[in-house]
DNA sequence: CGGATTTGTTGATCACCATCAAGGCTAATC
DNA sequence: GATTAGCCTTGATGGTGATCAACAAATCCG
């Protein structure tokens, strides 16, 4: 029974099973590129690599990105409210499962294992939902950047010695900045003074580097919740 | 096959089926009230009468209120992030249903409506909560209140002549505030405002009352989708 | 009823972030 | 290599909402 496993434990985040990824197509993504999205979408698109954003514009003015996808991520479109300006755009270049519904509805009757995977990945975005909730609605500026820094370090980074992580930095300035709800000025500015201060080295653009990823943890006193989330070790099993 | 209605259908706002409730035992809660919320919380609530509200407090001073439970929305436990002082709590007197897990697994192998019932309220709460973020992230501190009276009026609101709508208003002040991510002050001059300018009728304290429900829908861009997701009649049919 | 406590209102001041504007850097194209 | 366009950075300035403080109003409780 799925969904009482789903109330009892915490969903863990795994990449799919070979056997759902069978039954779709994969598209090659490039930055800005938009996937179609709406009423009429009859699939699901499912992350392999790259980072998709959900983008929304309540205002002409300001753009709100709503949502992350990782590679791994699932999405749903009828669970997507219909705010003006919804789109799902890819942040960086990657690739993308397409599965049409009624191919999916006929694996998930007789795949359990892919059944199961598909109610943890889509359960698993809530807690991340609230988190950014919490991360906009309460920390200051310098304390969201540093929040994203580690959600991204946790996702799409690579451990080095010393405790110091690299990783490909997926979204642009004002990707971030509409996923803070700052402006893309004011991020840069932000960035610009935790490089000065030497807790991220600036490896060019596109590009993260920290020496002391305890010390930007430090900075965010959402750094545990976020670890817990999205950094793959930690995610299966909730300290009990 | 519940997870595919879901993906396939906008999952409808119901309240839940009597077989289901007969399962649990009734409480009733007082505001400030709290509720068992944790690792150990073997049990699900199911909200029959009142408004529960999850808070978190990420730093000492600003708190975040992250859920408002409406009647007939269930509370998971296991997919709420272990977050700096996160706390289930009644907003205002009421009824909530505890049901313990092991007796709701039995039940929802057998009895299906029930289990169809509980996937979409649990599905229900992801839109929701990111149209809170697009608020929160986006609209300005008016369109803020705005936006929250237009739900709260959408779910316990009564409709009266000619456009007019009167409801209870479940929240205090500093809930308010901490659900939009306000200072509890500018809520208050905020409320003042729409007050002197004739949109808010000032029926006292736990009350609230607009004459013209479609000029206060005018002044938040998100009116549109917060009536979809929350207003009783039209949360079932998705304009298709 | 009368004091105590909580909740809500309003004013004065200030900080943080948005806005606007200019300029630098990178990369793609010819 | 020159040119253009996109992205990023940095400075000057202003607005929105936070903070602090005092007060009013409602509720609680003896």
């Amino acid at each position: 029974m799925t969904i009482c496993e789903i109330l009892k434990t915490s969903p863990a985040q795994q990449m799919p099973p070979a056997s759902l990824l069978k039954q779709g197509v994969t598209i090659s993504v490039r930055p800005r590129q938009r996937l179609a999205l709406g009423k009429d979408a009859e699939h699901i698109y499912i992350v392999i690599s790259g980072v998709l954003l959900l983008e929304s514009m309540p205002h002409a003015s300001a753009r709100q990105i709503l949502e992350l996808y990782y590679p791994g991520d699932a999405v749903r479109a009828r669970l997507i409210p219909n705010v003006t300006g919804i789109n799902l755009v890819a942040a960086s270049q990657g690739e993308v499962v397409r599965i049409g519904l009624s191919r999916l509805e006929k694996t998930l009757e007789t795949d359990l294992h892919a059944r199961h995977w598909l109610d943890c990945a889509l359960a698993n975005q809530y807690p991340r939902r609230l988190l950014h909730l919490a991360t906009i609605g309460t920390l200051t500026g310098e304390e969201r950047v540093v929040s994203m820094l580690i959600e991204i370090a946790c996702r799409v980074g690579e451990r080095g010695y010393e405790g110091a992580r690299t990783f490909d930095m997926p979204l642009s300035r004002s990707d971030m900045a509409d996923y803070l709800s700052l402006n893309a000025d004011t991020l840069s500015r932000i960035m610009s003074r935790l490089r000065q201060s030497g807790l991220l080295g600036g490896t060019g653009r596109g590009r993260g580097y920290t020496s002391d990823f305890a010390a930007l943890c430090a900075l965010s006193p959402l750094a545990d919740t976020i670890r817990a989330l999205h950094e793959p070790s930690r995610v299966a099993v909730p300290t009990s």
